[in-house]
Parts: C-alpha cells; sequence; structure tokens
DNA sequence: TTTAAAAGTGAGTAATCACTCACTAATAGG
DNA sequence: CCTATTAGTGAGTGATTACTCACTTTTAAA
C-alpha cells in the first residue's frame, strides 16, 4: 500500500520510536489517506496496528495529536530545501538560469512527494478544516517558501531572464504549473503511462517561454 | 456567510423544494464547507435548518444522499458551457485567437466559481473519498471536458497559433495555471487586495507565451 | 538484582452518531 | 368539503465514538 512511502524513523526526527509506534503511524497514514481524517476511527487505526486502543493515546493525547504529529514534519522537511542551500548556490551562481534552478527544484520536490504522497494527501485535505495546519502552513510555505522564491524572481529579473511581472505573480505562475504537474500525475491519474521526462521537459519550457523576459537567448 | 452562492433553486433544477427543504439544503452547504462532509452531523444541519432531524431523511435516504443532491447538480452546471456552445462558435469563428476563447473560458468560469464557492470547495474536498463523485467527475470532466477541449486544441495548432506538443500536456498547463489562479485567489488567499484585471491579463499572457506557436503575430 | 519509569493493555465511560417509526399537520385534486 | 398523499415531527434505536484509568509488562540505569 504505502510501500514507497518515506521511512517513518527518517520523518520522525530526533525522538526514537517503538514498534507499536511505528505501527500506529503507518496504519494512521494509511487510513487517513484512504478515508480521511474524519472518517477515520482510532478503534480502526488500533485494530490495523495490532495494539490496544489505549496505546494510541498514551502516546498522543488526542486523536488530533496523532494527525499533527504525521503531518507536522512532512511540512518542514517539504520547506527545508528552500531555506538556504538553493538561494546560496543562486547567488553564487550554481544556477546560472532560472530554468536550472527552475529543473532542479521540481526534479527534487518530484522525488519528495513521490516518497511521501500519502502524507502529502493527508496534509492537503486536512489543511482547510484544522487552524493549526492552516497557522503552520503560513509560516512555513508563506513565508519561509515565499520569501526566498521572491528574492530568486527579482534576481532573476535584474539580469533580464525574467518578464518585468510582479513577483509574486511570477510565484503563482510558477507553482500553479509544477504543482499541476504533480498533482495530475501522481495523485488524479497516477496509472496512466506517463513520460516523465518529455513532460518534464515541456513543462518547464511552458513556465519558462510564459515568462520569458528580455534576454531570453540560452539555447 | 454564503451569501454569493447560487440560488439553491437555480442549482436543484426541476424538483421544486419547500421551504424546509430550501433550509436543509443551505445548512448542509454551510457545515459540510465548513468543517467537511464526515465531520458534520445531521442533528447539526437539522438544528441549524431548524427543521427537526426526521424531516432530513424523509427527503434523503442517507446523508451520503444529501451530499450527492447539493454536488452533483453543480458539475453538471460547471460542463455545460463546455459541451456544445463554445466550440461551436469556435469552429465557427467566434473567437479567432486561442486567446480570445481562453479570456472567455476564464471570466466565464471565474463567475460560475465565485457563485457556487461553497459547493464548489465541499465537492473538491470530497471526490477522493466517494467512488460515486469520482465516476461523475470521470464523467463529465474526463470525458465531455477534455474531448472538446483536445479538438479546440488541436484547431488552433492546425493554425499554428499553438505550439505543436501533445494536447493533453497543453491541456493540463492551461487549466493547471487557470485553476491556480482561481485557487489561489479565492480559496487560498480571498481577503488579499487582488487586482483582478492585471492579473487575470497576466495569466492568460504567460499561457499565451507558453504555448506560443510558429505564427503566434497577433499583436 | 532491585527499582522506578515508560510502554502497553482492555474493559469501561458518557456522548454522539445516522437512522427509524408511529404519529400529526399541511396540501391539493376531485 | 372529503380524502389521499405528501411533509414534518421528535422520542427512541443500537452502534460507534474519542478518550480514561487502574492495572500489568517491558525496559534500562543503578
Amino acid at each position: 500500500m504505502t510501500d514507497h512511502d518515506l521511512e517513518i524513523d527518517e520523518l520522525m526526527d530526533g525522538d526514537e520510536l517503538t514498534d507499536k509506534q511505528k505501527k500506529i503511524i503507518v496504519s494512521a497514514i494509511e487510513s487517513f489517506a484512504e478515508k480521511g481524517f474524519s472518517a477515520t476511527s482510532t478503534s480502526e487505526i488500533a485494530k490495523k496496528a495490532g495494539v490496544a486502543e489505549g496505546t494510541i493515546f498514551r502516546h498522543y493525547k488526542t486523536k488530533k495529536d496523532l494527525l499533527l504529529a504525521i503531518v507536522a514534519p512532512v511540512m518542514a522537511k517539504f520547506v527545508a530545501p528552500f531555506i538556504i542551500k538553493d538561494l546560496q548556490k543562486v547567488l553564487h551562481q550554481d544556477y546560472e538560469h532560472f530554468e536550472d534552478f527552475l529543473t532542479a527544484m521540481l526534479l527534487n520536490r518530484r522525488d519528495f512527494l513521490v516518497k511521501n504522497l500519502s502524507t502529502v494527501k493527508i496534509l492537503v485535505q486536512e489543511i482547510p478544516f484544522h487552524p493549526e495546519l492552516k497557522e503552520l502552513f503560513k509560516e512555513h510555505i508563506a513565508l519561509k517558501v515565499y520569501a526566498q522564491f521572491i528574492k530568486l524572481v527579482e534576481h532573476y529579473q535584474a539580469k533580464g531572464q525574467i518578464m518585468d511581472i510582479p513577483a509574486y505573480s511570477v510565484f503563482r505562475m510558477t507553482f500553479s504549473t509544477i504543482f499541476g504537474y504533480l498533482i495530475a500525475r501522481y495523485m488524479i491519474l497516477p496509472e496512466a503511462d506517463w513520460d516523465d521526462e518529455a513532460e518534464t521537459e515541456r513543462t518547464i519550457q511552458f513556465i519558462m517561454h510564459g515568462l520569458a523576459g528580455p534576454n531570453h537567448s540560452k539555447k
């Protein structure tokens, strides 16, 4: 079922988990992703994990705490690469062209999504209903990722590689296109036969042409 | 709360509804959108509608039937304009350029979305968990909208207005961008102050440049 | 080996769940 | 007006809910 999901150990960094704790998390992820958070009962999770129901509440005060324990680390890991590394690289000419950065980002975040498919599904599904998740999202995505991306865009705009439109529009269009691709590829039609390489290339080119500035003379 | 939502009478075409039935539907829409389908109880809906709980089950055999009664007509209405009218217009040169068609579609579907915000939210939220909804979606979107759009794309490709890439890629990129805009505008950041006209124009231009074929000499 | 903390248990809790049913009230065609 | 159909009711159903707690088992440092 969740074969390709990230090892929970990796995700739940720091605190070591017992076998039963791991089984609880794996089972919860499976059920939450399949039926949704509200439609999943704790008794169901316990049964699937081969654990007494009380064991769940020994480690998580409430059912919602369990959800947060699953979903919060994913958000943190998702934004990690945006925080410093990539920005430094860009500013130090590791990515001379916006296209190079885009490609690197798409491949990188695609791998992450594939490894954490179920968990990301849960996150996306539940965000609208839990203020705590919204807050986490704002903190991580809105502030960190957005702020860094804006700097990046302005950097490439100054070099004339990107059209001179508001950076937030560039942000919106770029992420719409990339996530539109990833959602179609891995969530809506995962079973269709995709030519990933060609599709990725087309997606990047679509963004590049759509945003092309005066000096888009790379080829 | 749902001031700008479509009049239910319009949506529930045909069958006439009593006052209480309307109140049930309005209340259900409100609660489903706010807390999700599973997290909303029928007693809560009844209370909000000022109706006995039994009244709900007089008209809808199950809670899920109530959901379907709310969500199914929206899907039908959403795809309606794609079915014939617009395609005919295009083929009869009402929209000479792909850009004209795109603009018309974006404005048209935006109005629809704004009028049916809550209901569309519910639809999007619940699709993953209800096979019946998935089936309806495939029937309407996948078959009707997709098929028509593909014909359109090939038509404009033949005229050299669109790049010669697979039509399904054009479909994906176009809808990603448009819905990315609408979702950001009306669901993620509805309270931000948007310059709708400028943002719409930029979005269209982004798609047009991204897909530009050999004869993109419109200006 | 002793011992205290941590992990695990499962029967038990009150509350809530979707749904039923015997009944009354309102409606509309003849 | 009569009557049959439909709309509406609300107390009652058993099942399930998230969560508790007194208890046992396991773990690991002293």
